[in-house]
DNA sequence: AGTCACAATGTAAACGTTTACATTGTGTTT
DNA sequence: AAACACAATGTAAACGTTTACATTGTGACT
């Protein structure tokens, strides 16, 4: 008679137990019901799922992660560095996660909070049952502090694709073999030159090759001094580009191993008045987002970097679903040439 | 005699029921020594400490936040667009949750997640303590699922300012005014122009205002023709450069609502090979990324966005451990000028 | 010596859910 | 009609921690 005072009273978020009183029924069964148990009546279920609804209740998550012990969280780990592509990695990771009924939990490293701490919480405190790591380089201290990980670890970035983790990262090879070959096929050129990335950077490795295997492909001969070493900042593409433009002999077109040592050589053609695309052509990689506003617009290799996201997710709760030890894959997210007015 | 064996075997996570049957004393011994309870000696409290250091041991989380009935885990809810500014947004608030033993959970609004579904899980599920929202926007809509939420939320974001909400938003009105004073009392500029936001935006808003009171005090007058509407594009800023350059009066300085604008101010410049600083000055707001890499760099209002994060963390923090109803706060990042080489 | 205050520790309940096991009831098989 | 199978539901334990309350022990005061 008087349940609905004591519902104004008591506003308390609603049980499973306050449901079980008012339908009559244990919590037993509304628990049964609530999770579509078939080992209940299809009337009880009814009922229950009014009332559930009438009360407006939502099982309270702490308690059953609580009790089932997995935390349906992954967490997230980011490097200290800042980046672009961080917000679509996230929101790849995300739109997974929900789907799949999960949670994502983030956590920077930064100066108050090393990688090794962030793993060591997220891994022993039942928060999380599953980490994707965005890693800047494989380092051997990495390694140790994955190999004391007690659950499962996706790695997101290059280094050097060992077989001992489960990996996500974008196909750099591809990319840059795909834009090498445009630069061949599409424009006719023979005197291609390459910008490099840092020396021990693995996305600028596989960059590297894809450039050296399309020319080898295609006949075309790699004069030596057409590779000059960058380290993917603006300046050093700045420099690459003046060294190249100072040669006996100039390339018709460059491939700069990121878009940012691309934007450095708009700077320098700016500044000794040479004329993109009419003197000399340039390709970038990333597709970051001025590419497309600079003039001319920059003519790249698009990651769909929400995909990177969306895959390390995927695979991560494959694991955490199916606890088989399956072989450690090697995801490699395809790229996309994107064609502006560089070339 | 053989406990090591029996550690051998027993793999599983240690808890403090372990640890006090290793110390000899009960668990409520243990549960006090390690969260620094007076009422436990020096000597159990070292044994305690160093039992459980033996053991690799960490709390479980999910169990304590049960029986505490307060998850130390904050919900960040991101909107469906992208924006180079996220990553800081995130880095800063979990920096400060780090600091204070919080966790940082991230839900981004998409296809599949509405904004209410996110503050709804949040809010009832025991998942997180609190949660800091960015907004685009203050709708009607956003307030009613506001007034909902049983959790206390922080707003990011310029919305109008209404007092009934804890926000932190960027000063966007003392830097308008203090880039302004600058084009007027170090440049000595009279005829300064403005390139606006979307109408219906209230950071636009506010550095429009910014921007005239700095004229208004400064006794330069504003010619009507000085104001042009744009809408935070590249393209929309193309467009009020070429609209303020074709006036018979050309104002000597441009100030710009935000950066992108500013940047198709540098497109149509060139196109119509005007030069900056010499033709005109230009000034924009945000610091975006590029504005340091474009030629001539652009000055403009910096935002120190990580600060925003960071803010809105503490004053989240504070409501959670405070829960005494204080009225709300509106907090604003200070905004500091970068001159650069556009004026 | 008896009482008291208080410090150190122990006991056990509580949190909300899931789930193994127990119980009841119903219809079917012999 | 007795035995059985099985479906529906109930009972209670379990998860790991915190914490109110109970107990013990110690030294100081009367």
């Amino acid at each position: 008679m008087f349940c609905f005072l004591f519902d104004l009273i008591n506003n308390m978020t609603p049980t499973i137990k306050q449901i079980a009183k008012k339908a009559n029924v244990s919590i037993a069964t509304v628990s049964r019901a609530l999770n579509n148990d078939v080992r209940v009546t299809e009337l009880t279920r009814e009922k229950v799922l009014r009332i559930s609804n009438d009360l407006n209740y939502r099982p309270n998550l702490v308690a059953r992660n609580f009790v089932k012990k997995t935390s349906y969280a992954i967490g997230l780990i980011l490097p200290d560095i800042s980046d672009e592509f961080f917000t679509d990695i996230i929101r790849g990771v995300d739109e997974i996660t929900y789907k799949n009924g999960y949670y994502t939990m983030v956590a920077s490293s930064h100066k108050h909070r090393t990688l090794a701490d962030s793993i060591a919480t997220f891994s022993q405190t039942g928060l999380v049952g599953g980490v994707i790591l965005l890693m800047s380089a494989m380092t051997d201290n990495l390694k140790n502090i994955l190999d004391q990980a007690k659950i499962p670890v996706v790695l997101i970035g290059a280094g050097k694709q060992e077989r001992d983790f489960d990996i996500v990262t974008i196909d750099n090879y591809q990319g840059a073999f795909n834009a090498t070959e445009y630069l061949i096929k599409k424009k006719k050129f023979k005197k291609i030159a390459h910008i490099t990335g840092p020396a021990e950077n693995y996305d600028a490795y596989l960059r590297k090759k894809g450039f050296i295997d399309a020319c080898k492909k295609n006949g075309v001969s790699i004069n030596k001094s057409f590779i000059v070493d960058g380290n993917f900042t603006i300046d050093s593409g700045y420099h690459g580009f003046i060294q190249l433009y100072g040669l006996p002999e100039k390339p018709e077109a460059i491939f700069a191993a990121n878009d940012m040592m691309a934007l450095g050589c708009y700077d320098a053609a700016n500044y000794f008045n040479v004329k993109i695309p009419d003197d000399i052509s340039l390709v970038g990689f990333d597709d970051i987002f001025m590419s497309k506003y600079i003039n001319p617009s920059l003519t790249t290799v698009r990651v769909q970097i929400e995909e990177v996201g969306k895959a390390a997710a995927t695979l991560l709760i494959e694991r955490l679903n199916s606890s088989n030890g399956k072989h450690h894959s090697l995801i490699k997210i395809p790229t996309e040439l994107i064609i502006r007015n560089s070339c």
